[in-house]
DNA sequence: CCCCTAATGCAAGTTGACTTGCGTTACACG
DNA sequence: CGTGTAACGCAAGTCAACTTGCATTAGGGG
């Protein structure tokens, strides 16, 4: 019987409508109550009370409590974030650094990256990739620009030179958990633009 | 009766004997387990079974399952680091990296590093002051040397340079999750050494 | 417009983290 | 050595994450 069950080869998934609706109110209704009461105290029920919907919904969509966390997060930080060009190098890092140290001490932003950290699921790692390529990307512009004009030594590693600049921050801000004044953010870029050397 | 209900100031706590063999017995079967199964799988009740301690006693002196994790992890890793003394700067931060990479390679030092990233206890605040202020010191000493060798630019903020000496690595372990080859620590020290500038 | 079925609603149950009250053991101190 | 009490053993219970089987609803392709 070809002929009466002819199915799609993949099973049609759908993604309009309804399931829209939910997903969105359930991830509206998460970051709220992250808002409110910490990750911590992040309850699935409380999740689907607001969100009117029911917890298996929630459960069989998302799994886990994590993973429902990282996709509202992410959810909400997927912006395209402006590339400095302040007319130096100097300048141009340092408003990177600052942007950044901006973003992190964001509720939201804080805790994304606490959960990146955290998670490790290989749902999640397409995610990551996309989040850190568009940074990657903004530094990489930076450095272009700088190197045409000679601010920058020919044949710096562009995905380094962004590492090293932001390495600092969030050492400080996960491990150290030391604070990250203004001075702190200067004393980084300039350690980054001439180094330690004599 | 001031005679009779003499109690010292300081409740009197037992640190000898019978406690102090829970407590070992207890940090030794948590680190086998998480060892064994992964720290996401750590099981109360398995510790209890395996330390021949009964659940309650894990309870109430550490609270939550993280605090019992992370004082586990914690008591392994007490253990004093060398200095290296290569004989140049560049030897020197190069030894570091190579040794700091090497612990967060470890099952139990890459999880101390997620579960330091994740507890907010006050009650450990003291504990990763002590880690890092030893790791500090370490480079300190290294940058001492290279000054008196005038390998160091004068009033190079000690800390700054260990946390950017580190902060590649740490960004790259925890957060973009790129690999730890040796050819990313030598850039890393390279860059530390003379910037970006031209 | 109809029909297949993906996605949701619903109810009941499992599991493990964490709590509490009370009796018991064995350090620590005199 | 006794003795007070901190720390432990034990039992029972709470709570929230997560699961499972089945009925119901509503996309979206035909």
């Amino acid at each position: 019987m070809p002929e009466s069950s002819r199915q799609p080869a993949t099973a049609a998934r759908r993604t309009g409508g309804r399931s829209a609706r939910v997903r969105a109110a359930v991830l509206q209704a998460t970051v709220d109550v992250v808002l409110e009461h910490g990750a911590d105290a992040l309850s699935i029920a409380e999740v689907a009370q607001r969100a009117g919907v029911h917890e298996t919904s929630i459960y069989r969509r998302w799994g886990t409590k994590a993973a429902l966390a990282l996709d509202a997060v992410l959810d909400r930080t997927r912006t395209d974030l402006p590339t400095p060009d302040t007319g130096t190098l100097r300048g141009d890092l340092l408003a990177l650094l600052h942007d950044t140290a901006a973003f992190v001490r964001t509720p939201l932003g804080g805790l994304l990256l606490r959960m990146a950290v955290q998670e490790d699921l290989a749902e999640y790692e397409a995610a990551r990739d996309e989040f850190w390529t568009t940074r990657f990307a903004v530094g990489a512009q930076v450095l272009d620009r700088a190197e045409s004009r000679g601010e920058l030594r020919p044949g710096v590693d562009r995905r380094l030179a962004f590492e090293a600049l932001t390495g600092p921050l969030h050492t400080r801000l996960l491990l150290t958990r030391e604070p990250l004044d203004d001075a702190f953010l200067e004393a980084t870029v300039d350690l980054l633009l001439t180094g330690i050397g004599p």
